[in-house]
DNA sequence: CGCAGACCATACGTTAGCGTATGGACTCGG
DNA sequence: CCGAGTCCATACGCTAACGTATGGTCTGCG
């Protein structure tokens, strides 16, 4: 990458260092875990440092969201791209992003979840998740159209429903996304 | 029902009342808007009233979960009990449950959801929220094994996964909840 | 070498909420 | 009518966090 410590060096800190921060603390603890002070205990440094970098924690919010977005968006780009398969050949190699844990040195795995919990909360994170879920479903829509499927609204929902409802079950009983997500995939296209 | 008086007579509240605030207050703004003297604002009382009724805010949390289990939980056994009909019969009756947003007068719609995105933050939540998730896993596995699925287990993992979602997408995207429950039902069930 | 700017520590003042304590008010049986 | 119990209001001390202000430290550049 271009970043030149990408890490802490152990001494100073970057708004990347701290964003990180934060999505480690939203996926642990969720929503509320995003605080300034005890981020900076978690950094082990003080919030005089956090305010240098941010206005306000608002403002770490409102960066965290963006950047979600951007990787999301990226997430998808990328999956368009790469399936230069048509049909089924372009679901299967989404399969193989999604079941991977996207956010992958940000955050993690349970991001995603924490951040729709997120959502209920705050209406300007409600509007991104909304946003990139439409955004989502579109691309789905078009996948299972290439694959020739009859109602291919119908199948992006369902398959995107079970996608969420996966991550859920991954946090509690824990399920194998990956697996469920190809059944869901042979019950959609038979 | 039994209660004598099921909502505020304008004076006096009951313990339920301050329940059902809160699986409002849940639904509404999440886990972090569970505090006690918002809620008493709420209700147009004051704190003095709630610690007269409860001991501290980990009770009132303690009684709401508890609560939950024991609505959730009948859910199940009325379905199970409402579903003389074998195989397919009994898991559209269950549809039928599902989709109507079960708590009704407590809560809402938007319980379910939000209840898992605390179960995040307080270990005792998210242990039920395990248990009910097992629970509910099972008792469709039993279906779908009347109604004659291959695989059983893995139908209800996704039945259940697309359930959850479908929740999800609800609150995004205003989806609709039983159309794709029937769809996702003839998916599984070719 | 020495200063300027970047970065961090610490000490405030303020706010929101917790749980306690104490003193009403209202009700009902005697 | 009156006391006992039930239910609520208010005031208090305490804690955690916010954001500000101010000073300290390190680093590179001139």
């Amino acid at each position: 990458m271009t970043s030149p410590a990408l890490q802490t060096d152990r001494t100073r800190l970057t708004p990347r260092d701290w964003i990180a921060a934060g999505f480690r603390a939203l996926a642990e603890g969720g929503a509320p875990a995003l605080r300034v002070e005890p981020l900076a205990r978690g950094l082990g440094t003080s919030k005089g440092s956090f305010y240098w970098h941010f206005a306000d924690l608002a403002a770490l919010k409102a960066q965290m969201v963006a950047l979600w977005q951007r990787l999301a968006e990226e997430e998808i780009t990328a999956s368009v791209l790469a399936s230069e398969a048509e049909g089924r050949g372009a679901l299967q190699a989404l399969i193989g992003r999604i079941s991977v844990a996207p956010p992958a040195a940000y955050g993690g795995a349970g991001v995603e979840p924490a951040l729709r919990g997120w959502a209920r909360t705050e209406p300007h994170v409600a509007q991104a998740v909304a946003a990139m879920d439409a955004r989502r479903l579109a691309v789905l829509e078009g996948f299972f159209a290439q694959a020739g499927h009859a109602d291919p609204a119908q199948a992006a929902r369902l398959f995107y429903a079970a996608t969420l409802g996966l991550m859920e079950l991954r946090l509690t009983t824990g399920a194998d996304m990956r697996a469920g997500l190809e059944a869901q995939l042979d019950a959609l296209l038979p």
